[in-house]
DNA sequence: GTCTATAGACGGATAGAC
DNA sequence: GTCTATCCGTCTATAGAC
């Protein structure tokens, strides 16, 4: 292991992160408070503000990443012909993602509306929502019927929305992984 | 109309549920003040304190039916003979109930995590979670394997969640519906 | 049934010492 | 980097007049 810059003396901001996403997740954004947070760090909420601006903020630092995998995945799409193969691929690339941040999902997931007015209110406009709706456009085309865009939301809301329910009481996550790919798969035919 | 008993002065106490519902399912629970509510209805806070003990005691007043109706759903289930038809059976009086009730859905997704801490105080442990568990149970048998369990949870899950995420763009609930059932019905084939 | 007024607690955020 | 101390806002809920 090599310096890379200044080491910092402590871990405690990526520790901020691991407790603000397992209580953010469990009891909701707007119920867990900073103080909260801070105790089970055994430090004070004056040293959060140090790591980070805001209670937003602590969200923006773990969301941000996966945001940004749902562009590139996104972006990649639109220069793919569309038909079967690209479908397969968008649908293997995104439950890749789910998978590899189950966790900000779950949070995602468990605070929807908090979500909403969170993403609001920033200039980027970080919505959740608009990106559902552009991957549903590029799984079906622009013109498609109600049935099949409703299937094809179906599709990516079910990767997320099920492996949250069942996460828990399973051992062995790529075989969940493929039975998510397996299902999305088949929705959209 | 007859008489039924005394009837109220004002309605005041449905049009509390309705707009706090509809504030609920978009800003959040936590996030919606009781001055909030009733500034919309044009009233006081200590108003609504005569309609309801509490702001807990709001959400109960319009979930409680719908976890009936769940109860119903489940009861009847379990007095069934195991099959495909007791299966697409009871699929179809599930869509029924998520449909006939789409604004109680809606608020129980957006806000997934302040159900759940507001579910686990009450004796009663009237739980989402469970339910669905128990769904699951009898949608498979008990010792079905991983990828038939995950399908009948993602069978209705999609459900209520497909449905919230196009609901507003949709003319005809009534088409939605069949989509919705026809969905569900495949997946746990 | 609805009001005014207020209690009592807790929230996010900041200033400044060390 | 972390602390103590504090500001100021908002919230739920209640007491008591009308």
């Amino acid at each position: 292991m090599q310096h890379t810059g200044v080491a910092p003396r402590t871990d405690t901001r990526s520790r901020v992160q691991k407790v603000a996403l397992e209580l953010f997740a469990e009891q909701g954004y707007e119920k867990t408070s900073l103080r909260e947070i801070a105790e089970r760090l055994g430090v004070t909420k004056a040293a959060l503000y140090y790591h980070f601006r805001s209670k937003e903020d602590i969200v923006h630092s773990f969301t941000d990443d996966h945001y940004a995998r749902l562009d590139g995945l996104i972006d990649w799409a639109k220069t793919q012909p569309p038909g079967e193969q690209t479908r397969h691929e968008m649908l293997t690339r995104y439950v890749g993602i789910v998978f590899g941040g189950v966790e900000v999902f779950r949070f995602i997931e468990q605070n929807r509306a908090a979500m909403q007015t969170l993403e609001s209110k920033g200039d980027r406009m970080a919505r959740f929502r608009s990106r559902l709706d552009t991957m549903v456009d590029l799984l079906t085309g622009p013109d498609a019927p109600l049935r099949t865009r409703v299937r094809a939301a179906a599709a990516l809301i079910s990767v997320s929305a099920t492996c949250m329910v069942v996460w828990d009481s399973v051992h062995d996550p790529a075989e969940l992984q493929a039975i998510a790919l397996e299902l999305a798969t088949d929705i959209t035919d």
